[in-house]
RNA sequence: GGCGCAGUAGCUCAGCAGGAUAGAGCAACGGUCUUCUAAACCGUAGGUCGUGGGUUCGAGUCUCACCUGCGUCACCA
């Protein structure tokens, strides 16, 4: 039993039959301030049942209930306020975190379902903007949280290889390209292109009729248009490559959008049986006026599919792979029409498993206040801040800690934790606009923070040399100033399970700031390693807090080194 | 205009399922390294929680209206 249903399981025995404790548990709150005690129970709602002052019923209950166990309760005002028994506590939470060790926090919420996870994205022959760094880090983040609890992820590159665009770049090449440009700079010259496609077919919209016009050869097959297709899409591959190897992230497949053209011709056909498809404009809709929805548009007038085709086809694909638990497609809040067409679609066509898709949305990131848009060139390139970002953690390291041994790679571990920590910290759906300064601030609420807190920890664990003794009479830690300490450590699954329900890493990182800052001012304000009969009682809650971290960090994918 | 998201300190944001005096970080000012890494810690200053109704014993939190910003509304993704 856990402090909180031992304090549930005193107030009902307070209470008898006046109220359930189901009911007193949802009641149950933890005060903001943990001078007040460490649940508190509020009697409002008895008031109404009792018709007595709220203070009177909380000194009434103080009568009534059992003291022992706890270090003491105490009415205050219309509240009864829970101390809980500080060495017991800190026993109980040193002792579990220590021996679960990296399993600390594991539950079996998942029961092995499988969770296949949309992310990433990134466009073929366009770089990867702070944009794709967004869905990245979520996606693999919600990755590592999904399988903590016991589900089995699948993380999906979902490169956006097909489409009307290609045609647009085809023409450009042809235009304005050359071989040589693009082997000297492949992603630098085809955005060159890209950009002056859009700038010229302003003037001259012939030039989008020509783009859809090759894009429709891509489709048919055309051994010209799939023969520049490949040359760019491998290209792009490898720089992107480049990137997920720096940011750590890696994939179970790059299987994109060009993967289901093949697959799109009995979805069609499934939708036609089932008599949803109509013909509108000249283009094949399915209509879905009824559920307050524009329609969703599978053919274009010209026989070309569109983007939500290619999604359905793979929604269903993904079904039948994996019969998912859940299915997560981590793309911009700016899509969630498109998601909503798309759940409305598969649920029409009588795929009752679309309930289980969930769009995970994410808030824009703005440079100046604007979108952020490839073809206008108004882009935050990715590669650029992560060398800003590892430069700073180079030259701070050099000032701070000139004898650091690997050197380099910790600064990468620190620069490219910046950035990542800086995008999860979030809400999801918050927008921002961006910010160099920002992103590669290493002071204050930010992951070198935690990073920095978790390598004063190991330091300490260096120097005492020891191993901490697990037996249950030496974890005995009654410093007060340890107290908040130990009951962030102790929230840790309840963090996991409550991230992984609303889909939201910022959950685990608020936590991991929230952890890093007690535990600093513990640090600041009591001596660890000296001789006294709690030494090994403080070095367990060192130990603990690293681990914790570690764990905090890798959950949203950011490195932990030893040293900084 | 319809739908969606948001509006909390100068700036960036917390505030979990409504509850006890609204919290951090950054920026400003002032302290703390002969002692476990000062990427840290402590203090000072800073707020009509967009506006107005409603529900409630109690609203930053729920509800309605309005104002403001952003996103989106068929042949892009």
């Amino acid at each position: 039993m856990n402090a909180k249903e031992n304090v549930i399981a005193s107030l009902a025995a307070a209470l008898g039959t006046e109220l359930p404790a189901a009911q007193i548990a949802e009641l149950l709150e933890v005060p903001k301030s943990s001078t007040l005690g460490d649940y508190a129970f509020p009697t409002f709602s008895l008031a109404k049942i009792r018709r007595q002052a709220p203070p009177l019923i909380a000194q009434s209950l103080v009568d009534v209930i059992d003291q022992t166990g706890y270090e003491k309760v105490v009415a205050t005002g219309a509240y009864v306020n829970f101390f809980l028994d500080k060495s017991t506590f800190a026993q109980d939470i040193l002792a579990t975190i220590l021996t679960e060790g990296q399993h600390y926090g594991d539950s079996d919420l998942g029961a092995g379902g499988n969770v296949p996870i949309d992310m990433s994205s990134p466009n073929i022959a366009k770089p990867m903007s702070m944009g794709h760094l967004r869905s990245t880090v979520i996606g693999n983040s919600l990755a590592k949280i999904y399988s903590k609890i016991g589900y089995h992820p699948y993380k999906i590159n979902y490169l956006g290889d097909w489409g009307t665009q290609f045609g647009k770049l085809i023409v450009a090449y042809h235009k304005w390209g050359s071989e040589a440009e693009i082997k000297a700079d492949p992603i630098g010259n085809l955005l060159k292109y890209y950009v002056r496609f859009h700038k010229e077919a302003e003037t001259d919209p012939k030039l989008d009729d020509e783009g859809r016009l090759w894009f429709k050869k891509l489709e048919d097959g055309d051994p010209e248009a799939t023969h520049l297709w490949e040359w760019f899409r491998g290209l792009s591959l490898a720089e992107f490559n480049k990137i997920y190897q720096r940011l750590g992230v890696e994939f179970d497949s790059d299987n994109g959008e060009a993967y289901y053209n093949d697959k799109m011709d009995p979805v069609v056909q499934e939708l036609t049986d089932k008599h949803l498809l109509q013909a509108s404009q000249g283009a094949q809709i399915v209509d879905l006026t009824d559920e307050g929805l524009t329609p969703a548009l599978i053919k274009r007038s010209d026989g070309a599919t569109l983007y939500i085709t290619r999604d359905l086809a793979a929604a269903i694909d993904r079904y039948h792979k994996f019969h998912f638990a859940k299915s997560l497609y981590v793309v911009g809040s700016e899509q969630t029409e498109h998601f909503k067409q798309l759940k409305a679609v598969l649920e029409k066509m009588g795929h009752t498993w679309a309930q289980d898709i969930v769009h995970v949305p994410f808030g824009l990131i703005t440079k100046d206040g604007k979108k952020l848009s490839t073809r206008k060139g108004n882009v935050v390139l990715l590669d650029q801040v992560l060398d800003e970002a590892v430069d700073l953690a180079k030259a701070q390291i050099a000032s701070k800690n000139p004898d650091l041994k690997n050197a380099d790679q910790v600064a990468h571990q620190v620069g490219v934790g910046a950035v990542i920590f800086h995008d999860l910290k979030n809400d999801r759906l918050d927008s921002f606009d961006f910010s160099l300064q920002e992103v590669v601030r290493f002071e204050g609420e930010t992951g070198p923070y935690v990073q920095y807190t978790n390598a004063r920890a190991q330091s300490i664990l260096r120097k005492a040399a020891t191993n901490v003794d697990l037996t249950t009479d030496k974890l005995v830690l009654t410093d007060p100033k340890a107290w908040d300490v130990l009951k962030y450590l102790a929230d840790f699954p309840n963090m996991i399970t409550r991230a992984a329900t609303e889909y939201e890493p910022s959950v685990i990182a608020k936590f991991a700031l929230r952890l890093a800052k007690a535990f600093n001012k513990y640090y600041a304000n009591s001596k660890i390693l000296v001789a006294d009969d709690e030494l090994n009682a403080r070095l367990a809650l060192v130990s603990a807090v690293s681990q914790v971290l570690q764990a905090a960090l890798d959950l949203l994918g950011v490195q932990a080194p030893a040293e900084m």
